[in-house]
DNA sequence: TCACTGCTTGGGATCGATCCCAAGCAGTCT
DNA sequence: AGACTGCTTGGGATCGATCCCAAGCAGTGA
């Protein structure tokens, strides 16, 4: 498991409690009950006096108590969800997703009362030389490669649960800490049918944009897709080709072109979309984009290649996020209740926690069309 | 301190380890020898026999031990550190710089051995009351008012020390923090000298831009800043200014105009800048701004109007964020080190807490200008 | 040989909470 | 009156590590 010697724990000897915190025993003290007594009106346990559990909450209050987590966590195992995000810490933020994907989960713990801490890859210095080998072989690398190591979630006993975003090469990690005891919920599609995860409808989120757009008028479509090894993105292109197949015979609309972006960047969106414009004799005349980032780069490439949007280019994204207000047309999108994915999550989690769930649950929540200015 | 009866903890009753954990009791009955030897071994206590060391290590690998870190920290006083953000989660992580500071902080962290935890504001009901007040009065809010409860880092004891970013409305936590017993370092503009900080030279920074401008050519500048409450943005103006005034005898340059912002974001700037092309007969033609992304929000207002960058005006950010580099023309900036101060902070925080350092330090690192094309 | 020193090692107490078991007590039923 | 039930309450053990103290042991010098 491990190779060199075990890593020197920092020892905190240094003045940590200026002034000592009460405990249990001093609020016991000073009600006059035992430590039982006391631990019992913390933990609302019925029986207890109604005069009794008055004078040890005042005496609480008294001493400003607050009990001591570690020590709780200690007895009764550990009360902090992690939210793992196998990503670099410097791309997770910047992302719209992520941003409100971690401040769903972070709100939805709170009003558990469970603490939630986050997570993100290590720089792997393995990796970062393997990153270098890659480098020459041709592969595109611009620094040391990333990994979350699964120990760092196990090992330890700091944390009750784990939350872990799918994304491109999760590697079997929810299995790992899965076998190691961890409960775990995948956000996004599992690797693994043995652990549980929470999604939304993308499939179904890809046909309604699909559906909308012939159902406006388009008949040339293009899907412009996320990375090809996400599952999600590929869901959402399934559904959009699904549905503009069904309704071929009646409408004549067709797919013309279709295409996976590298990342859900506005970047990658642009340069496909005008990928997409030099590539075809004639432009399609609307476009299923793989997220609103994706969709503001195709927006970005239409309007400059002199085209009107939605008149001679419908655009719809996915995600219903920042971007799909601010750009200009506003974007009709595919909206994911991301909060709501968010707490489902959490409930999850915290349901097998405390053993009232089994693992291998699937929960999908719904996606909504949301007309804007960028079809018609 | 508190109102209403204590919140009922989680018990957490369900199968929560369904393969126990090897203890450092079953490495020491593995090894032979007693429950000290292997903490001693553990610990790297230097007065283990060679021997004996080794069979205590082969014995713990077996096991694929590895330590409780909440017992640990029950005895030893907390080891995780917590980077407390006083903003609403939403809004922190699409920005650029705490994006970087998140990164930099919990790598810093990282490499210390020590494990960073991230609170970020709560939404707090009594606020969202006292902003529909103030909505009332005609200030904007768009939602519930947020703020971070000191109580959430100091009670729980599961902290053994904090870094607050300073931001707008830092409202005395650092101080409060303090006098809680909870070692504190400010990230930013402490608002109190009792209280270790760490930051960059904004003043220098600012006078490093208008220097720019003015060397270059520019005679004509505006300074755009960033949120006047924020004392950051206030020092990087207000070095700008005196930079200018300085070089106004030799070289005539003049500060034509001066606005802050309300957020460190591209739309601020982008509003900022059609305000000042509106107000002003004559265009600047140099314009100090106080982020990259208001940096970036003037090249779009600028370029809009139909002026060149940087041949009709000259354009520099500050932060040297991501958006400096793609916004076209990339952006010349002040460039901050914020890997290097979040290191700094975690440094100073940890030392503090074991007691090597003592409260009021400040340490400012150097900014640095990086010259692209968006000044000549 | 004895005392002294220094290096190893083991056992018990401890951190602050929870949990289990049993004792105390009042009320009820036979 | 005695047994039984159910509600309160207190004490001890426990979680898994660290820390302190003292014991064992070998080596040194007188």
């Amino acid at each position: 498991m491990r190779a060199g010697p075990w890593p020197r724990p920092r020892s905190v000897t240094g003045p940590n409690t200026p002034a000592r915190r009460a405990t249990l025993k001093d609020v016991a003290r000073r009600a006059g009950v035992s430590r039982s007594t006391a631990s019992r009106v913390l933990n609302d346990h019925p029986s207890v006096r109604a005069e009794v559990r008055q004078r040890v909450t005042t005496a609480m209050a008294d001493l400003s108590y607050a009990p001591d987590e570690v020590a709780r966590s200690l007895r009764t195992g550990a009360n902090v969800i992690v939210l793992a995000i196998p990503r670099p810490p410097r791309n997770v933020f910047a992302d719209a997703y992520f941003s409100s994907l971690v401040a769903g989960v972070v709100e939805a713990g709170a009003a558990l009362g469970r603490t939630v801490a986050i997570v993100l890859s290590d720089v792997d210095p393995a990796g970062a030389n393997s990153a270098r080998v890659d480098d020459a072989r041709g592969r595109e690398h611009s620094g040391p490669s990333f990994r979350l190591r699964p120990d760092r979630l196990t090992s330890g006993g700091l944390f009750a649960g784990a939350i872990v975003t799918a994304s491109v090469g999760l590697d079997g990690l929810p299995a790992q800490l899965s076998a190691a005891g961890l409960p775990v919920v995948v956000i996004g599609d599992p690797d693994d049918d043995a652990v549980c995860s929470v999604d939304v409808d993308n499939e179904r989120g890809g046909a309604m944009a699909a559906g909308h757009l012939v159902a406006t008028g388009c008949r040339r479509l293009a899907l412009l897709g996320g990375p090809e090894a996400n599952a999600s993105a590929r869901s959402r292109q399934r559904g959009a080709r699904i549905e503009v197949e069904a309704s071929t015979t009646t409408t004549g609309a067709e797919v013309v072109w279709h295409a996976h972006a590298d990342e859900f960047e506005v970047a990658a969106g642009r340069d496909l979309m005008r990928e997409c414009l030099a590539d075809l004799p004639t432009a399609p005349d609307g476009i299923v984009a793989g997220s609103d980032a994706i969709a503001a780069g195709v927006v970005d490439a239409v309007t400059g290649a002199g085209l009107r949007i939605p008149q001679d280019v419908a655009v719809i994204g996915f995600d219903d996020l920042s971007p799909a207000r601010t750009t200009r047309p506003s974007l009709t999108t595919v909206a994911q209740p991301i909060t709501e994915v968010a707490a489902h999550a959490v409930a999850r989690l915290v349901a097998l926690v405390e053993g009232r769930a089994q693992p291998g649950l699937r929960q999908v929540s719904k996606v909504d069309l949301v007309v804007r200015d960028s079809t018609s």
